[in-house]
DNA sequence: GAATATATACGACAATTGTAGAACACGTCA
DNA sequence: TGACGTGTTCTACAATTGTCGTATATATTC
């Protein structure tokens, strides 16, 4: 496997493309969801909007944060709308296309790529609070008729 | 936050160990998945064994495979028994503690740590079967009993 | 126009992870 | 003992990711 083939496919990997009725899905790193996070929720925004907002949590320098952006940008995660001397970032991805992405790699890795043997780990070796339980179970209800409608 | 509380804070998220109450569980980079998963069968086991169940899959050098997994040993996640010229490994993480390492750094991640999104992003999301609603209809069940003991 | 504030561009370093070939060491056999 | 096979050690490079200060550019105000 040569190295631009494995580049190739780790681009692939990150990012997949919609081909007929496949999903999109992206695979983002940590520093790159805390900024997509912040993202999807003030945009479209500048970098220091992004820094401010994560400075507590955070306490990156604006270049950190800055630098980041940018690598996502040539990633295809964000765009840039200039206005004059600023850019406002917008994200090109989904929320739920980054969450997919990442709840699929955790799947593959971890259970094979299989929900089964997840929600048997979960059953086994995981516990939840009530709060959580009792949402989950209206949200179970509703399962009941989605999968239906789906399959 | 300076390098070296980092790469204290970096080292305790990897391998977080028992304290009271709460669970091991370990963060894997992708080789060390696919290699802990052949080793968690074949333990305890040479790196040239690791290196032959993987060839197909893979085709990394042995090297690459002994690199990572000596990499590993000195992060705490594999062990050697020496005999005579030959290492064999094993593992100092068990399978449940990885998925749970890899769960939980996705529902971080993706779901702020919450199990409720995330069921929700399933069941609105990515379409699940009969079966899979069966489970997680179970795994709802169970959990009003289960973390009352957990907890 | 100068001073100031804001924002971008530039450049660089460190750690981690992935990758692997070459050199060396050990064990076995003829 | 030498040859050969197996296994370890050593070394090194590349890419990615994280991190950030400095230089430069732009915009605004006095």
């Amino acid at each position: 496997m040569s190295k631009s083939q494995e580049e190739k496919q780790s681009r692939d990997r990150k990012v997949v493309v919609k081909r007929g009725a496949q999903e999109n899905r992206a695979e983002l790193t940590e520093a790159e969801w805390e900024i997509m996070k912040v993202v999807w929720e003030k945009q479209p925004c500048a970098a220091g909007t992004v820094q401010e907002a994560l400075v507590k949590s955070k306490n990156w320098a604006y270049s950190t944060i800055k630098t980041t952006m940018d690598r996502m940008v040539e990633k295809g995660f964000l765009e840039i709308e200039r206005i004059r001397n600023l850019q406002l970032f917008h994200s090109s991805i989904s929320e739920v296309d980054a969450r997919r992405g990442e709840f699929r790699k955790m799947l593959k890795r971890a259970f094979n790529g299989a929900l089964t043997p997840m929600m048997q780990f979960l059953i086994e070796h995981e516990g939840i609070s009530k709060r959580e339980a009792a949402q989950l179970r209206e949200f179970v209800s509703r399962a009941g008729k989605k999968s239906e409608g789906k399959k």
